[in-house]
DNA sequence: CTTGATCCCGTAGTTACTACGGGATGTAAT
DNA sequence: ATTACATCCCGTAGTAACTACGGGATCAAG
């Protein structure tokens, strides 16, 4: 499936129109920040109405969704570029998906393990330090060894 | 202790003086990182050479040091800040910390969830698109709905 | 006295947005 | 037709925590 899927002139709802409010709202991405992914090139700037105002169809609502979706899913707006290049491409085969995506599983695979760490330390400090009222506490005298 | 020891006349060592370079090299912080510290003041400005250079002493290798450790445990810089108002005025107790670590705790226990819950769903993701050559991968398929 | 390392400063770039301000439209009710 | 209010426009600046850059001064060693 290409991004742009066909919407012939045979479709029910042929031409949808959204206000970039209406697009914000249906996507939950904020009104400024769909402003921004089109600034930096991640959104296509859609055709104007007379006065200027935006007006997307259901290809940007998708491709809006995508977006969304990838960034839920943790990946930068660089690794989205890349996603959406290949998509846009149109001839990305299920390998190349896998491979941003197991490098990105890996970049989170690191962070969790980095965060475990504080946490272990962060719990260590925390029960040396619960009970109240004793000046100069350890914790502070460890940090400027 | 408070943050300041006191170094009498009567110490060995009575003036080490450190350029911006050694104090970097000493605590591993970058050097522009130490001259960013001092701008947004947590470091303090140094006393100067005739030439302008700063000289640092043992309490600022100290204080440095503080803020490199506290930093490697995941506290946000405003975070620190609110650690060495407390250790600055030097009556505080270790139920304070306790208090500023607990939250900190809260929060890296927070994002450890928040990351494994993505790291269950990149996995899936991944095993469903192993093996490579297909066309129209069904993760980017699910990214569009 | 020359050479190379180090230092100075201010500014801009990084990531992914969010917020602001002031003016122009769109839409609905009266 | 007018009024009122929501929505839209744009560009700029602010957020966190630095890093990088550029061009000039100074220091330490040989």
């Amino acid at each position: 499936m290409a991004i742009h899927t066909d919407v012939t002139a045979r479709d029910s709802q042929e031409s949808v129109t959204l206000s970039i409010g209406a697009l914000s709202k249906r996507t939950g991405v904020h009104l400024e920040t769909v402003r921004y992914y089109e600034n930096i090139g991640i959104m296509p700037a859609p055709p104007r109405s007379p006065a200027g105002h935006r007006r997307y169809d259901r290809e940007h609502l998708k491709r809006l969704t995508f977006v969304k979706r990838s960034r839920e899913l943790g990946f930068t707006l660089k690794e989205i570029r890349a996603l959406l290049a290949l998509v846009d491409g149109g001839d990305y085969t299920c390998g190349e998906v896998h491979e941003l995506t197991v490098s990105h599983l890996h970049d989170v695979r690191e962070k969790i393990a980095d965060l475990q760490r504080l946490e272990t330390t962060l719990a260590e400090i925390s029960e040396q330090c619960a009970d109240g009222t004793i000046p100069d506490c350890p914790f502070i005298e460890t940090l400027f060894r």
